[in-house]
RNA sequence: GGCAGGGUAGCCAAGUGGUAAGGCAGGAGUCUGCAAAACUUCCAUUCGCGGGUUCGAUUCCCGCCCCUGCCUCCA
């Protein structure tokens, strides 16, 4: 059973077999620091995050590379807006990203590359592609890349440049040859922040930062390069444009993209402005369920977003923490996971169908506790299914019972009812309870007591 | 206009050339003083529409309808 994923590059599954047996060399391409993160970024976080989990759990050594881009024209825009210095809007944003990412249970990849750290490299590809005639300097005096030398431009997404031309609402720009070059370098007006360079003070246009610094952290060819799928084009096919053009062949092998996540059928994007802030949405609900309304559609499908999904998405979680709740030992090691969770998972990331294994055992474990057997390997299996997708990883009690409740004023009501309940004083017992349900706490009478959750 | 992806029960969502996972919601039952939770059970003769290939298609092919995305910054 190994493992197979879909290659934007190919338009079809394949065998993922890295360059280096055992060895993974995976670049994501991250999020421009000059807002907060969406729930559009929060996906492409999780998906990537469950990608590196499994791959881990295959046994490869993954180095998961995902940068940030600190230097570009919103971000001097919105810096200038707001008064503040460049570098004190991007970290701000960084640490507002890593508290969303953080509280979204993704794990860190190995490197975070930031742009402003890499013009070194940036600069040394440009002047490579300039050398071997891929780039020009243009009218205006920007470095730009001259698409139409490149030969295979549009593979990754499927365009051909004649199309894209007769279709194009690119408006023409001064210097550049051909309407669809982009800027490699970009001179500095007045004011802006600049590097120095062949070529003048400037800054690096978006596409090269990428191309430099996954070369740079994983080698002119490298397994993975991932992202949303509005990357695919420009971007990515960009990126394929200069690294290969510079280094002569490589550059990632295999393309993976994640699907949207829309608002009513419509994609979730800042320039909509239907778009809610990661925070916006775990003010409201637990971060978790935020995750596991994501994992239960694949990856590369559209996610609709509403609150009756994420109610929904929190209603499953509930049923996998009450079954959390009735297990003792609660540990993610001692069993083989089930034979159909690795194949979905093998079967190009397949989360709702690995989903569907895990409530599969959860009702095994409720059945066999239910029986008075025991349930260890099973339970074994949940916590580790649990594990590699990120879910259930909070204790059960907090789960429930989180929130602003006083758990003494309620163990006091408990008590009373339970008093009540052994008079046969069954009104009154009901009474207690009404009350606690008036404010969402439920109460569950088991076989060892009372305990009680919010709604 | 070009290219790409998609239309599966009330909702969400997998999947397969051989007769439709799972979750949520809902019905019935077991348990319970009654509930809750859990368990049992029911809930798409049918997979946008019309053709075709096939012993057999939701799954392959053709046509049509509808939806979304990319083609411009965008996860």
């Amino acid at each position: 059973m190994s493992l197979v994923v879909y290659n934007t590059l190919k338009r079809k599954k394949e065998a993922f077999v890295p360059l280096v047996a055992g060895k993974v060399g995976m670049y994501v391409c991250g999020v421009t620091v000059y807002d907060r993160c969406h729930v559009g970024h929060a996906r492409m976080m999780v998906v990537f995050d469950v990608i590196y989990r499994w791959l881990r759990q295959l046994g490869f050594d993954v180095n998961y590379v995902r940068n940030f881009t600190d230097v570009d024209d919103k971000i001097i825009q919105r810096a200038a807006e707001r008064g503040i210095a460049i570098d004190a809007l991007t970290d701000e944003m960084i640490a507002a990203f890593y508290e969303d990412i953080d509280a979204l249970a993704c794990i860190r990849p190995r490197h975070e590359p930031r742009a402003t750290a890499h013009m070194d490299e940036m600069i040394a590809m440009i002047a490579k592609l300039v050398a071997a005639d891929y780039a020009y300097v243009g009218a205006g005096g920007d470095v730009l890349y001259a698409v139409r030398n490149f030969d295979g431009y549009g593979k990754l997404s499927g365009k051909n440049i004649d199309d894209l031309e007769s279709g194009s609402r690119v408006e023409v720009d001064e210097g550049k040859r051909d309407p669809l070059d982009f800027v490699l370098w970009k001179m500095a007006k007045a004011g802006e922040p600049a590097w120095d360079s062949p070529w003048g003070k400037g800054r690096p246009g978006w596409h090269i930062e990428c191309s430099a610094m996954s070369c740079s952290h994983l080698g002119d060819s490298f397994d993975i390069h991932g992202g949303g799928m509005d990357l695919k084009f420009p971007h990515h096919e960009n990126e394929i444009a200069q690294a290969q053009a510079a280094n002569g062949g490589g550059f990632a092998r295999y393309w993976l993209h994640n699907g949207f996540v829309n608002i009513n059928a419509e994609k979730m994007s800042k320039s909509l402005g239907n778009f809610f802030t990661i925070r916006e949405v775990t003010e409201k609900y637990h971060p978790e369920v935020l995750r596991m309304f994501m994992l239960g559609t694949h990856y590369r499908s559209p996610l609709d977003f509403s609150d009756a999904a994420l109610d929904t998405a929190k209603a499953g979680l509930d049923r996998l923490y009450e079954t959390k709740r009735r297990i003792a030992d609660w540990q993610a090691a001692g069993a083989d996971l089930p034979p159909a969770f690795v194949s979905a998972m093998n079967d190009d990331f397949n989360t709702p169908e690995a989903l569907a294994e895990l409530f599969e055992t959860v009702r095994a474990i409720n059945k066999g506790i239910d029986a008075g057997q025991d349930v260890g390997a099973a339970a074994v299996q949940m916590a580790r299914m649990c594990a590699l997708l990120g879910i259930v990883q909070q204790d059960a009690g907090l789960w429930f019972q989180s929130g602003d409740v006083d758990g003494e004023w309620v163990e006091a009501k408990i008590t009373a009812r339970n008093q009540a309940r052994a008079d046969r004083d069954f009104a009154r017992a009901d009474a207690i309870r009404d009350e606690l349900a008036g404010k969402d706490i439920i109460l569950e009478d088991g076989p060892s007591g009372t305990t009680w959750k919010k709604a």
